[in-house]
Formats: structure tokens, C-alpha cells, sequence
DNA sequence: ATCAAGTCTGAAACTTGTTCTAGATTAGCG
DNA sequence: CGCTAATCTAGAACAAGTTTCAGACTTGAT
């Protein structure tokens, strides 16, 4: 078919450099079935429900083609969790959070995803595993991961759009150590070593260096 | 069976709960061995050199024996990670840390512990790696290792050992909290996207928590 | 000394992630 | 339209974790 022609890169090799190059308009769609087949398949079963023979044919693509699409199962599953983290802040910017300080509004962010997350354990599982698990070979994905969860944060506290304030040194160790706390109390949470009401606290506990570190009184509605 | 009665164990199962029935020598023997080789493997390779045909043969131990010892790969590193704490606390005791608050002394200690890893990088990316990877079935030796982090952690607070002050539940949260952060900023240093500086100062950042968290003026000297 | 139960060994088999290959399709282009 | 390069497919092949099994060895008890 002479159809989908233009648009098209001959050199299109989804995997390596990000989005390297524009993808046809079928294989933006082979994309989303992968994508989709991850996260199904991650959301019964977790981590190990995940397999890579699996999620190929269950989005209608053979399993080298899943390969040149994603490099690796961690690969692939960090790029699941960048879509849904995608989702995850347009659903937060929708409504922010009312809190008075900026660290009640970012426990109050924070404890919003943790209980989107608790609607579908299994796939936070294979989420959040394959965010940790991840060596140096997928540090730009997970690195890209982190970059938009620190913006999640930073909006919550309010420094996201405007271009108001810059963050000062001491809010973005404050925020990187939420982020720290975040993920490990996750992992802790989905190996069944601290219950859901434990990780409340710490997020709360942590969200507490924010106001340590506000320069003035900005952490105030 | 009114058997398996002296110091030995009939029914000994070296896998399941952790210290269930005491070992032989010879078994003792075999256990240190594995945990060396492992240990030896991975401080060259990492996760990956740890490969469990190598230990088995590295360690003069049928393949069979060592899943017997230890039911998976990960098993075997959160041992090896239990093993090579005992160390560190053992070291750490010898020379407290100096500094005059407790959060100092707090970070002075993880400082101390991050450059001894440091040394070996890859054997800490084996270990750290199999203790955020691990699943359910290692929940009860990653809570030991979580118990012997949060124990040092303590210790260098000046609440220790003397049994003077239990530590408050906002303290224990705080503790929590730098766990979280410490395992989670060492995996972002082992997989190249944190510096050590950067480290620091979240180590530096997070435990500022405990001095927030003092119920009165014990974390002065 | 002998026995029963439990352990260790060596080797093969199985599983799932990853790689490779040959041939069919598709895309861009003159 | 017809060519060429890139992509996709089906399927085999390979690697490392894990399981399984038959037989040799140990251990503690009779």
C-alpha cells in the first residue's frame, strides 16, 4: 500500500536514541499494543507475568520486532510506567491539591498516586521493579522517569509553571530524597515488609524537609 | 522421631527459615564457602557475574546443593548482603562517629559505610540490586537486613545499646526514612545517575529529619 | 556393625530472556 | 511501475536461573 508514505523514516529504530525518529502511523500503533499488552499483562501477574514471548503475541507482533521496539523487558516495562505516569499528572494537574503548606500538598499528591497505585498492585509491581532493577543500560528511560516525577512534586509544591521561583539546591536534594523515599517505601510496601498505613507516615515524614528548606515563606498559600 | 536429638539436625533445611536447625561443621563449612564465592564473584561483575553454575562450582558444590542452601539467586546475595553488614556494624562499633549532633553522626556513619562500598562497586550493586529486586518469598532475610541497617543506624544516634531512650515512633519513621533514602540513593550512584557529591548531600539532606524529630536535647552530646 | 533418613553429587531437563537468520513485506524514490 | 533499503515475521538457537532424578555418601541411632 502506497498509503502511509510520507511521514515515514526509513531509518526508524524505535529503540535506541529515544524518539530518535518519527514513527509511521503503524508502527506508532504496534507501539501502543506493546505498550498495552505490558500493562495488561503486568496488572494480573506483576513482574513475572510479564513475558516477553507473551507480550508479543498478545499485541500481534513477532517477538524481534518487540525487541527492536524495546531492548529488554526492563526496557519495556519503564516505559510502561512513563505512560502511565504520563496519565498520572494530567489527573493531578486536573485537580491540585489544597493543602495549606507545600509539604502537606505534596503528601497529599504523593498518598493520591499511592492509592491509584494500590488499585492495581501488580502492575506498581512490575513498575516499580523494573525502575530499580534497571542498570546503567536504561539510565536515559529511568532517568526520564525521574525527571517527570520531579516535576509531579514540584508542581504540587508550586514552582512547576509559573517559572515563578527557581527551586533553590536544598529544595531539589529535598525533593530527590522524596523521590528516594518514595520508590524504596514502595518497594517495601509491595513486598508486604511495611503496610500501606507505614508508608503514609514516612511520606509524610519525609515531606516534612520541605518546609526545612523553604527560603521564605513561598511554602504558604 | 525421637531422633535428630544432639547438636545435629536429621531434618536440617538450610533453605527455608532462616537458622531452622542448627549446621554440621562441614555444612557450616559449605555455607561460608558459597557466600565467599559469591561475595568473590560478585565484587567483579556484579548481579550479572554472580551466575549461579559458577558459584556452585567455584564453591566445590553440586548445583543442587546450593539451591538447597539458598532458593534463588537472590536469596543468595541478601545472604551475602546480611554477612558483609555483620562486618560493617562489627567495624563501625570500634570507631563511633565524632560528630555532635545525632544527625551528624548519623551521616557520619553512612558516609563511612557508602566509601566502604565504594571500594567494591560492583559487589554493592550485586547486593543492593538483589535486595530492591527481591520479592515475597525473601521478604524475612530483607527485614533482617532492614533490622541490622536500622540497628546501626541507632547505634550512631546514641540509642543503641544502653537501652536509655527508646526511640520515639517519629524518630523510628525518620530511621525509616533514611533507609529509604539510602538504598535508593545508592542505586541511583550504581547506575550512573547520581554522583557521589550528589549522594552525600542527600544523605546529608535526609538526615537532617532526625534533629526535626528529637524529642528533647538528647541529640546533643 | 548395621540401618533408615536425610544430604550431596552429577547430569539432564525445563523456563524465560535474548539473539540470530532467512525470507516475506513495506516504504520511499526515480 | 519497479528498485532498494529498512522493517517485520516465524522460528531456531543460545544463556542462565531453576527443577528434577538416580545413585553415592553421612549421620545418628539401634
Amino acid at each position: 500500500m502506497a498509503a502511509d508514505a510520507k511521514v515515514e523514516a526509513r531509518t526508524a529504530r524505535p529503540g535506541s536514541p529515544p524518539p530518535s525518529a518519527p514513527l509511521t502511523e503503524r508502527q506508532e500503533a504496534r507501539r501502543r499494543r506493546i505498550l498495552h499488552a505490558s500493562a495488561q499483562l503486568a496488572a494480573r501477574g506483576g513482574f513475572d507475568a510479564v513475558q516477553m514471548r507473551e507480550v508479543a503475541e498478545s499485541s500481534q507482533v513477532a517477538l524481534g520486532t518487540l525487541y527492536r521496539y524495546f531492548p529488554s523487558k526492563v526496557h519495556l516495562l519503564v516505559a510502561t510506567m512513563q505512560d502511565q505516569l504520563e496519565h498520572m499528572h494530567g489527573t493531578l494537574r486536573k485537580k491540585p491539591p489544597t493543602g495549606e503548606t507545600a509539604a502537606e500538598r505534596v503528601a497529599e499528591t504523593l498518598m493520591r498516586a499511592f492509592r491509584a497505585l494500590q488499585r492495581e498492585p501488580h502492575l506498581a509491581d512490575a513498575m516499580v521493579r523494573a525502575l530499580t532493577f534497571a542498570d546503567r543500560s536504561v539510565s536515559p528511560e529511568v532517568d526520564q522517569v525521574s525527571r517527570q516525577t520531579t516535576a509531579i512534586i514540584l508542581d504540587s509544591m508550586g514552582l512547576g509553571e509559573p517559572g515563578a521561583g527557581h527551586p533553590t539546591p536544598e529544595q531539589l536534594s529535598a525533593v530527590r530524597v522524596i523521590e528516594h523515599t518514595w520508590h524504596s517505601a514502595l518497594i517495601t510496601w509491595l513486598s508486604g515488609r511495611a503496610s500501606i498505613a507505614q508508608v503514609k507516615i514516612d511520606i509524610e515524614t519525609v515531606c516534612r524537609l520541605i518546609d526545612l528548606t523553604d527560603p521564605s515563606g513561598t511554602a504558604e498559600r
